[in-house]
DNA sequence: TTGTAAGCGTTATCAC
DNA sequence: GTGATAACGCTTACAA
């Protein structure tokens, strides 16, 4: 394997010089830095990663610490497109990226603070990560850098960053948009009571709700896990003595459980009931009818993620807190009811 | 940062004793082993794996080196499947995992070998490799120890082993199961001409038609690159002015166009036409009528993959070929047209 | 058994 | 500008 030494060696210089020549630094000799560079070149160099991170200071290495990737994962790539965004953004700039899932994926009981320890890692970007989490706390109290994700944090702290997009008002206008086709009579399944992004799609959905008149307290409110299995228990259960005309959901994947269940119970999506959804999720284009959701850029958002995690590292992070567009997209799940009377 | 040295010093023995202590050296004195043991435990000592790998001569990181992930799995979690398996059964090995994602991805002009030699990286997994990559030929050259996924190797090479489904039985099986329920008049929905998988499976159906005295040559055959909209035109095409009473597809995606393209013509599945596809992708079971399919285990795949390549690199594999289960999964796309006549 | 010390391939801090 | 040389944290001969 060809080392620096070689390279140095061939170019009849030291060691030190063809790292700086390497790196960039100001402090060498344009002719001898070509030189270095030509030879690097014809001797294939590059250098050893492995070498660079336990010696230079910073650590250009990041990662992904994801929890709940078993189980949603099965039947939705959202994580998937985040991850590979992550990816891309992290070879953009350079860094070194690896991953630290967890949760039943976790055997062994190690910190992430230990996990980013152990692999040099300057920093992470959290996903499905709850607030709460003990080992979440000891990473900001030990001031690693983090970025979360669809997450945002109470008291802003300098280390750790947000992307996400303005879930309340998205699923504002997504009840708008109900509303404005005719529909009062809606029902909501929502997914995880303490996820954070839940939170706010459901106040979203109360401000749209009340801004036009209607009532918020007395609705039917489902949790269903973001699960598309749960999602169709819930509602079928539910329309079996109730006829609500819309159902808004929280994720693609509940807005095709939903659909299922009405459609076993003989009524016609959107016909009978109208359902919109979250995400748009591949599934969202591929049900039919197809779902009306609000588009999010998983992809985007993994990019965004690591260059931000990147400038809070280097301590150069002007706004800790990312919001990314989404998009109201129409399908063929809701019915305009204003016509038909 | 507790390095070795801080335990060597608290538990009163040199950094060498430590370094074989937890390394379960065997020379080392049972009570010193113990105390260090509790020592490193008390100071939350982990090693850090970065010098480790520098130090060591044996490399225990693999990586994934993955083509086509942009394209495919926007629709499609098999790759994410493979991928959890991998990082499963590296972390069970105790390995540590970096990825490579190359195609239109990739930017850097930079080889496989170059990338693992600069990550100490012991080994490949390969997956969506064409067999005449030079990338892939340089690391056959180079003897880095690699393990492909779905393809196997004109001849074997000590280096390189495979693991995939014996995907020619699965699709005679597929057929024959088709030819049970009556039919005669099939045609077929490849992937991609050039991969192997397509091959092998193409040779399946040949192989199930030949012996049940039906015809191949003729046969229509269709290529939509694994992509549910290419399948879907090139179907909806075809069954404007034919009549197959069923299609059997290489992906549940193509059978998802296909299916799409026949119901746009007014056909229902599986009334007038059967489809069969082949993954049990999540998608095989959402549609209507749910996709009957080959099923494999694209995690269960990654694990053993991992732990394949892990023998090859200790030289301790026995076998380089491993074929895993599949299992035909009936749901509601075929019709059994013996009875009905 | 245990301690010592020479690497592993870099970067970084000095003198020169 | 350039060249030694000391880190970085660990493994591993080799001595003791």
């Amino acid at each position: 394997m060809v080392s620096i030494k070689d390279v140095a060696k061939k170019a009849g210089v030291s060691v030190g010089v063809v790292s700086k020549a390497l790196n960039n630094y100001p402090d060498v000799g344009e002719k001898t830095r070509l030189r270095v560079l030509e030879t690097a070149n014809e001797l294939e160099y590059s250098p050893n990663r492995v070498a660079r991170m336990l010696s230079s200071k910073k650590n250009s290495a990041i990662s992904l610490i994801s929890s709940g990737f078993e189980e949603n994962d099965q039947k939705d790539n959202n994580s998937f497109e985040l991850f590979k965004g992550i990816y891309f953004g992290s070879q953009q700039l350079n860094l070194d990226f690896s991953i630290y899932f967890t949760d039943s994926f976790k055997q062994e009981e190690q910190s992430y603070v230990q996990f980013c320890r152990e692999r040099n890692i300057g920093g992470a970007i959290l996903q499905g990560i709850r607030l709460d989490d003990p080992f979440f706390k000891e990473m900001v109290d030990t001031e690693v850098p983090c970025v979360l994700i669809d997450v945002l944090m109470d008291e802003p702290q300098p280390c750790v960053g947000s992307v996400t997009i303005q879930n309340r008002e998205a699923t504002k206008a997504l009840t708008n948009y109900l509303i404005e086709k005719g529909h009062e009579d809606i029902a909501i399944m929502a997914g995880t009571k303490e996820a954070y992004v839940n939170e706010e799609r459901l106040s979203g959905v109360e401000e749209a709700l009340l801004e036009s008149g209607l009532t918020f307290e007395d609705r039917p409110v489902f949790y269903a896990d973001f699960d598309d299995g749960e999602a169709y228990e819930k509602a079928k259960t539910f329309l079996e003595t109730h006829r609500p005309t819309a159902f808004v959901c929280f994720s693609d994947l509940m807005a095709y459980g939903v659909m299922r269940a009405a459609q076993d119970l003989g009524l016609s999506v959107p016909e009978d009931l109208s359902v919109v959804g979250f995400d748009d999720s591949m599934i969202a284009g591929m049900t039919s009818p197809g779902i009306t959701t609000v588009a999010q850029d998983f992809f985007e958002m993994g990019r965004q993620a690591a260059q931000l995690l990147n400038r809070i590292v280097d301590g150069e992070a002007d706004e800790t807190e990312i919001y990314l567009n989404y998009k109201l997209l129409e399908r063929e799940s809701v019915k305009d009811i204003t016509k038909q009377q």
